[in-house]
DNA sequence: CTATAATGGTACAGACCTGTCTCTATCAAT
DNA sequence: ATTGATAGAGACAGGTCTGTACCATTATAG
């Protein structure tokens, strides 16, 4: 096996390929040969790391995963006992990262809206992304003494994936500022109600 | 031409479970012989009524403009004086759509990420659909007094948006009440609020 | 230097897709 | 009954898609 990894190998060249592309475009409208042609790699070679399309396209989505849950981690361990300010900053995270350049939707639920059947390779990884997401903002609102914690991670979860949706299909109607200012005002709802 | 209408013209007929298929399955993922093999339909005669398959696609998402802009004209007609009323009504209008069977998602949103090219003969009636429904949201917050009714307008979009596209990815994790309940904070806090 | 593994290039098979074409059958109006 | 519009059935062309096979090339390990 090789030791050096200083030039780049084809597995994670064709993964960075094909990440911009079906970002970008679409998994459906993205083909294979497209994939191999800009990414410089043979045939061959492609499907010897990924034996098919549908596995790439997980690949792509496992990527993701770990980028989109990053920021709970992060949070956590930034102000581990202000449970409120986690929230604050998750709101902050997603709305920069709607303003970042190249920014085209959630990824997970562009996915699912091409993949609708239940039996896709995909579906896994959506669901496990939307649950992790849910109960780690249910994790938050429970520390942070919301009435009720699952309600609001409803609320929250449903305001987080339309921020997302609508920043991409109508930029001009959407704004970090009055997506940011919905979500406190769901908190602060939560957190002077009696239980 | 033809005087009676007793029996359903291949026009409709195709429409009609075109549309039923592409909502469920997808645009991309319904090809042309489906439609007409489902819909007991001569290939000719489909394309004696739509020149391309854009063509019908665009035919599928006008059906839901009309389905989805009526609400707006009923609750008007319904509480002609009642600005907040109207609102309350389109929240109610809104969970009961996505509470009734057979619900996949915003054919609109869903086709825009099928169709992410803004050359696409789909992108103008997207965008058609998403303006005119924050026109008519910040008319009737407007109306009824909200602080700042454009605010408001893109908040109540984004969490329709959000419950459309959440309601679809998982439906544990939607409820209508907790979308309702939150579209109403949203309101009532711009109702409540100085200007 | 040699052996081994990974890669590039490319042709190809089989399926599917959109759209065109021809021919035949039906049906309503005059 | 004849005519003209509408519709069904199906072959076919040209392209694209996924996935396989074959062979030459490069680079690294021993």
């Amino acid at each position: 096996m090789p030791i050096t990894d200083k030039k780049e190998t084809a597995k994670t060249r064709i993964l960075r390929v094909a990440s911009y592309l079906f970002y970008r475009e679409g998994v459906r409208a993205v083909g294979i040969d497209r994939i191999i042609a800009e990414s410089g790699v043979a045939k061959a070679s492609f499907y010897r790391n990924f034996a098919t399309k549908d596995d790439l396209v997980v690949a792509y989505l496992e990527q993701f995963y770990d980028t989109f849950m990053k920021p709970f981690d992060e949070v956590k361990a930034r102000h581990p006992e202000e449970p409120v300010k986690q929230l604050y900053e998750l709101i902050e995270s997603l709305g920069a990262r709607i303003d970042t350049p190249g920014y085209r939707g959630c990824p997970f639920a562009n996915t699912a809206v091409e993949f609708p059947n239940p039996d896709h390779p995909t579906y896994e990884i959506v669901m496990r992304y939307h649950t992790d997401t849910r109960h780690n903002l249910a994790l938050a609102a429970e520390q942070a003494k919301a009435a009720e914690p699952n309600t609001l991670a409803d609320q929250l979860l449903m305001l987080f994936n339309g921020a997302l949706i609508t920043a991409y299909l109508d930029r001009a109607s959407y704004s970090s500022e009055h997506f940011a200012h919905a979500a406190k005002l769901l908190i602060q709802h939560q957190l002077t109600k009696k239980a």
